[in-house]
DNA sequence: TTATTATTCGGAGCAATGTTCCGCTTTGTC
DNA sequence: GACAAAGCGGAACATTGCTCCGAATAATAA
């Protein structure tokens, strides 16, 4: 409400910019650590992997579920905006809904550990997945419409039946399903 | 099938006297430790209570699963060897039923962190559940069919639906149950 | 009983990890 | 450029799991 800048995300106001970087970085480099190590890692080694101190890691997620829940939501927002996105850069409508169901399936498969790592914060869980759900359901609509408009698809198919679906399908498998709808 | 001495327990066998006692000493401790700090204690604690040193715990249960799955028996095997106790010492029948109920009530409030702590072991934890079932249901039966014939106690209960409806009881109820069948 | 041997015990020591703290650096502002 | 505030780095400390081996103890033989 003051004279100050009204703009800038939500979850990064007033931040230096050295601050929002590291931010970032740090985010990447869980992301990458916790599908090789798991969501037990230990702190130095996402440290390290950032290339900053454990300092700042402690000042931007004071525990590690803050961590874990940070990269959640980043993946989630890396899905939703890859969505637009592909269909602005993809040959086609059917081609960039397959693009995203790469993405999508990539994302899936390292969501698996952090049920565990969140066991003791259902409450925070259960808001990440329905955040999970009214995010990536429109986009996933989206690309749908597309395709069905393209005529790559039959239509009919509803954006959470399919995400549903694809999510079974990586229960037990995750070799690389090159998913072909229909 | 030698010529040595056949009895003793299954679980102490030829072992040094010193051995032996230490053993039951870890288990009393363990169990104390587990009830006011949980399964995930530190070792040192427990060995702390039982005044051993470590070495002695790592030597009898090498993994902490090992030392909650032999705590966990030993309760049962306690509760069960306290059945037929109670039948001789108590009043009645029916007081030998009531002060059972007590001890299986307080062997209940401790399993609930027992799962947690065997949740990588599955398989084990099954295993233990059908022991503490097999084990327990002929001594619940004895003590309800004596409180029958002793007129105490209506008959027709089944041991196994009073121990189960008792668990039941006892989820998100830790307070004292006088319970009072029927 | 005493000597001998086999077990068991104790806990120091090492490695891994979580967490805090404070001097130094970078950034934003005037 | 000077200054203050915000942020950074990582040394340092605390906790814990686990191993290892000389000391102690129990069982056995003489």
């Amino acid at each position: 409400m003051s004279t100050e800048s009204p703009a800038g995300k939500a979850s990064t106001r007033n931040k230096r910019a050295d601050a929002v970087r590291n931010q970032q970085t740090l985010l990447a480099a869980a992301a990458e650590v916790f599908v090789t190590s798991g969501v037990d890692a230990p702190i130095r080694q996402i440290a390290a992997k950032a290339g900053v101190g454990m300092g700042t890691i402690y000042r931007h997620f004071p525990t590690r579920a803050d961590l874990v829940t940070a990269v959640y939501r980043h993946q989630i927002e890396a899905c939703a905006e890859a969505g637009p996105s592909l269909l602005a850069s993809a040959d086609s409508p059917f081609d960039a809904l397959r693009q995203w169901i790469d993405l999508f399936v990539d994302f899936l498969v390292t969501k698996h550990g952090l049920a565990d790592a969140l066991q003791s914060d259902s409450s925070r869980f259960a808001a990440l997945h329905t955040y999970f759900l009214d995010r990536l359901e429109p986009v996933c609509a989206q690309l749908l419409d597309a395709a069905v408009d393209a005529g790559g698809i039959r239509p009919g198919t509803q954006p959470y039946e399919l995400m549903r679906g694809i999510g079974n399908l990586c229960i037990g498998r995750d070799s690389d399903p090159r998913y072909d709808p229909r």
